[in-house]
RNA sequence: GCCGAUGUAGCUCAGCUGGCUAGAGCAGCUGAUUUGUAAUCAGCAGGUCGUGGGUUCGAGUCCCUCCAUCGGCUCCA
């Protein structure tokens, strides 16, 4: 007698073994008509395999994540297959199942697979699936196993295998093909209905830059063609919230080589946002207890030496300038914490002095790897909202929360809700990669769990992510294509302060160690920009839009009475301006939408009689003929919704 | 840096297998129109086809170099 339990805690009883399928049946033959993966006693497993003892079922449809994990994961057995029949003498590596879709890292000796192959390799995929062949899992032996991929001549299988238990070893078998596989698939390929091979990349075999590049194949699959035209659909509609392309419409931004890559050249509307953003920080930092400094674009070659951050990136920086006189070399600086050590060091502190907030929008210039640029997320010259706090230990909890309440802030104000808090912690095995004690690296990584976990945050832990000198909480946000950038920042440093010997005195009379924070709200204003472009799809805060009204005359004769608007506008403190082109009114509200400016005010001869105006908000809504001072305050209240004072 | 792709007017794109002075729409300029909630009409101007080299009687089109961009990988102070 076996007993199965299910989700919703009913409980049925078997005389003899039965799969999970049999149990799906069971319940109802629609149901296990969706059925295509299970979970038993929190192990995933086939629909097919046998229940030999009592356990705890769940079954999954396409609509779970779960369902969706096996059948991609199915899908890449089926590329696999359709790959290696294509191109014979292709050596497999290995094929996950990924967030949306699937890959499969493959070698492919005499040929490359580019993305004209991609019809070809669909049409083989939806072939294969046709034939609805059952995967049946096999145990092998790790000697059987061996034997099989050393004939093949395919040592990615092998060092797979190698690592493996003999005994725990099992294959896929699906049609004609095998794979080493641990399992989790749907019944059969039949199920596959629509296959889209979406792109090509080199990816080293494990990750490493030193082992061979494979070819990864990317693609993902449906049990429905209709699920795969509306998944497509998406992608279209993601690509035009990209920030690179509304950069460029909405005039923020734009590069040329002839200054170099990744070193983006702010156009004035971009710089004026740039400017709000900036105003905006600096109001709250300075109701936080900030300070503004200024420090200089370079700084000697010695001060990075000092800092460490020459011997970790000196040779894969922008290189030393020279200067006339010999020896002498400063670098171009890749961050501003030098510099504000420095600062600090300029004065003698006491412990009642304590905490000093450093602030600076500090332009710091890194030279990323060309292929890593893009568009204004990854870039070589950029401006860090950057300050540096120098604390007592005491003083490090507090200080840190306070950090936080700020970072939120600035998220709230700008309507980020959907982020997540990653805490970075040293990578245990590699220790070589870290500068400073041990027991500075335990106490900073504490009061970063500490902080994080009292403000509640929904937080991550990522181990092997901290920066060289020390652990860090950032602020992560998606992108228009769902990929994680880092936004915020907020790191706790023993090490500089050691470095550069910064002291205090303590009400004990001795010299001791201040505790460093290094924080950014923004990260930086390229990247954040970036973002928000993409969050918002160029529909900015009306705060920090650059331009929030426009004025559309509707014909010459009004051209006085719309400048007369727009001086109300200018001394209501709005940012407006006239479009005064001898155009149709379709014409001008059409560009004004373009240009997506939020509030379009219209003026003809009914508005001049009353003296009142026309508003049109962007995406149409018609707020009719109203009084001036009542749109002031339709902005002032729509200004206010988002943008609130900081409270410390 | 590595793998794959792309690069034609300010922008978005045509230009088939190499063949006369390289096309369109939008934007721009000029003129007409004086307009009521997403494109008024006409005319004009605009390109060493990313760069350098090669193949060819002939190259936007084929080959190579470099540069830049795009998608990944690695990296990310």
């Amino acid at each position: 007698m076996i007993t199965i339990t299910l989700p919703d805690g009913s409980v049925r009883k078997y005389e003899k073994v039965v799969t999970p399928m049999d149990v799906a049946k069971d319940i109802s033959e629609g149901f296990a008509r969706n059925v295509i993966s299970a979970k038993f006693n929190d192990e995933i497993i086939e629909t097919s395999s046998p229940l030999k003892f009592d356990g705890s079922l769940v079954l999954y449809t396409w609509k779970d994540q779960q369902g969706k994990q096996a059948f991609w994961h199915s899908s890449s057995h089926v590329l696999a297959q359709a790959l290696q029949e294509l191109y014979p003498g292709v050596k497999l590596s290995i094929g996950p199942a990924i967030d949306n879709g699937f890959y499969y890292d493959v070698e492919t000796p005499d040929t490359t697979i580019s993305d004209k192959d991609f019809k070809t390799i669909e049409n083989k995929m939806i072939e294969i699936a046709r034939g609805k062949h059952d995967f049946k899992m096999k145990s092998v032996s790790k000697k059987e196993a061996l034997l099989k991929y050393q004939q093949e001549n395919n040592p990615y299988k092998v060092e797979l295998i190698e690592n493996l238990t003999d005994g725990d070893i099992t294959f896929c078998d699906h049609s004609s093909f095998t794979d080493l596989c641990r399992g989790g698939h749907i019944p059969n390929t039949g199920i596959i209905k629509a296959v889209k091979i979406l792109k090509v990349a080199g990816a080293y075999w494990r990750g490493d830059e030193n082992n061979t590049q494979l070819t990864r194949v990317y693609g993902i699959s449906f049990p429905k063609q209709k699920e795969l035209t509306q998944h497509l659909h998406l992608l279209e509609e993601a690509k035009k919230r990209d920030h690179r392309k509304l950069g460029k419409q909405l005039e923020l931004f734009t590069f040329s080589q002839k200054v170099g890559q990744g070193l983006p050249l702010w156009l004035p509307k971009g710089a004026a946002l740039r400017s709000r953003l900036e105003d905006f920080l600096k109001k709250a930092q300075q109701l936080a207890g900030y300070e503004m400094v200024v420090t200089p674009h370079i700084g000697q070659k010695e001060l990075y030496v000092t800092s460490g951050h020459y011997a970790k990136y000196g040779e894969d920086s922008f290189q030393p300038i020279k200067t006339p006189k010999e020896d002498e070399e400063f670098l171009l600086k890749p961050m501003n914490c030098p510099h504000h050590c420095e600062i600090y060091n300029s004065f003698q502190w006491s412990y009642k002095d304590l905490p000093k907030r450093f602030a600076e929008f500090g332009t710091v210039y890194r030279y990323e790897q060309s292929g890593e640029l893009h568009g204004l997320t990854r870039v070589r010259g950029f401006t860090q909202d950057d300050a540096h706090i120098f604390c007592t230990p005491d003083q490090l909890d507090q200080e840190f929360k306070n950090v936080i309440d700020l970072v939120l802030y600035v998220f709230g104000s700008l309507g980020f809700e959907n982020f997540t808090a990653q805490v970075s912690l040293r990578d245990a095995e590699h220790p070589e990669k870290y500068i400073g004690s041990k027991e500075n690296w335990e106490k900073a990584e504490q009061a970063i769990l500490n902080a994080t976990i009292d403000k509640g945050l929904d937080y991550t832990i990522e181990y092997g992510e901290a920066a060289f000198y020390g652990p860090k909480l950032d602020f992560m946000v998606k992108d228009a294509l769902g990929r994680q950038w880092q936004l915020g920042t907020i790191q706790v440093d023993y090490n500089l302060p050691e470095r550069f010997d910064l002291t205090y005195k303590g009400s004990d009379n001795e010299l001791h160690r201040p505790v460093m924070i290094h924080r950014a709200p923004f990260g930086s204003l390229e990247r954040f920009v970036a973002i928000l472009l993409e969050h918002t799809a160029g529909n900015f805060p009306l705060w920090l839009i650059p331009e929030q009204v426009i004025i559309l005359s509707i014909s010459e004769k009004y051209e006085k009475y719309a400048e007369k608007v727009l001086n109300v506008m200018e001394n209501n403190e709005i940012r407006a301006l006239v479009d005064n082109r001898s155009e149709t009114m379709g014409k001008k509200i059409r560009d004004a939408e373009i240009q997506k400016i939020p509030y379009m005010i219209i003026v003809g001869e009914n508005e001049e009689n009353a003296n009142k105006v026309s508003v049109r908000r962007h995406g149409g809504e018609d707020f009719g003929m109203i009084d001036i001072d009542e749109f002031s305050n339709i902005i002032d209240t729509e200004i206010k919704k988002t943008l609130k004072e900081f409270i410390v």
